[in-house]
DNA sequence: TATTGTTATACTCTATAACTATA
DNA sequence: TATAGTTATAGAGTATAACAATA
């Protein structure tokens, strides 16, 4: 039986740090989005990618590893895998030639409405916890911290 | 000059996943902590293990992980290089000698208190773009969300 | 000169399983 | 048998620097 020690914790000054609580979140939220999608072979990082080329065809890599907060390098691993398994097209535009622009392929977008069903539930599972309106407001909040628009 | 193409993104429905806007947030707030506490040689993960042990003596490793979300194979090694570094000792309790309870050394106390005030520096940063009331919200949420006590 | 994407390298983090010693 | 911690291994994420092609 776990617990039977004494598991309650103190958390002291770390109790009321923003980017502490935003860490237990975020690992509390993608063990959700694992739990919910973790079948369909995608995980949180290549799912974003993959929604936000659905989003902005023909945007280009560093424009989108910039926006994801993810390094070139890593997202050209990340492209090039999804290139090799054929959810990812690749063209280097007429106007510059350095870069490379990136739409979804007929299985990209398949793979997005498959998983469609399951993400809203994923989110849908938020909340447990919080109410609409608390939901809601915590999202504006994060969003006001990221420079986000409304 | 970065920006000259166009790099505002559509962000789709992924602009409006708690898991998202988590992620990026914890991002961007770990890039501040690096910011301002980087040159003390010490990562979030690191500084929340010593921070719990020094708010919470003779805790077990496990109960430790457990609250923190890691594993205990990598708080295993995270303990040993701290213990290393002098920062930790351990020692083996009577009533279950299977286990490990933490104690921070002196060298322990003397980091933390050499990081508290860039940490709280770290902590005000976030008041840029939130107001206090809204720190105090989003923090209450994320609490909620977590299951922790107000 | 600066930028885009690439490659290579190294380190951290995560996940898993097998192991030991205790319970 | 179950649990606490350890070890080993593999994979994913991250950071950095050097490079080729292009601007």
């Amino acid at each position: 039986m776990t617990g039977s020690v004494r598991d309650d914790v103190a958390l002291g000054a770390l109790g009321e740090s923003l980017g502490f609580l935003l860490r237990l979140s975020q690992l509390e939220s993608f063990r959700d989005f694992y739990h919910g999608l973790g079948d369909l072979g995608m995980r949180p990082g290549e799912f974003s990618v993959l929604m936000l080329i659905a989003e902005n065809p023909r945007i280009r890599q560093g424009v989108l590893a910039k926006k994801l907060m993810i390094k070139r390098a890593h997202m050209t691993k990340m492209v090039q895998a999804m290139e090799a398994e054929g959810l990812v097209g690749r063209s280097v535009p007429e106007d510059d030639k350095r870069s490379i622009e990136l739409h979804l392929t007929k299985a990209g977008h398949a793979r997005i409405a498959a998983m469609r069903t399951p993400f809203e539930a994923h989110e849908a599972r938020n909340l447990t916890r919080l109410s609409d309106a608390e939901l809601a407001e915590a999202k504006r909040l994060l969003k006001k911290y990221l420079g986000l628009p409304e």
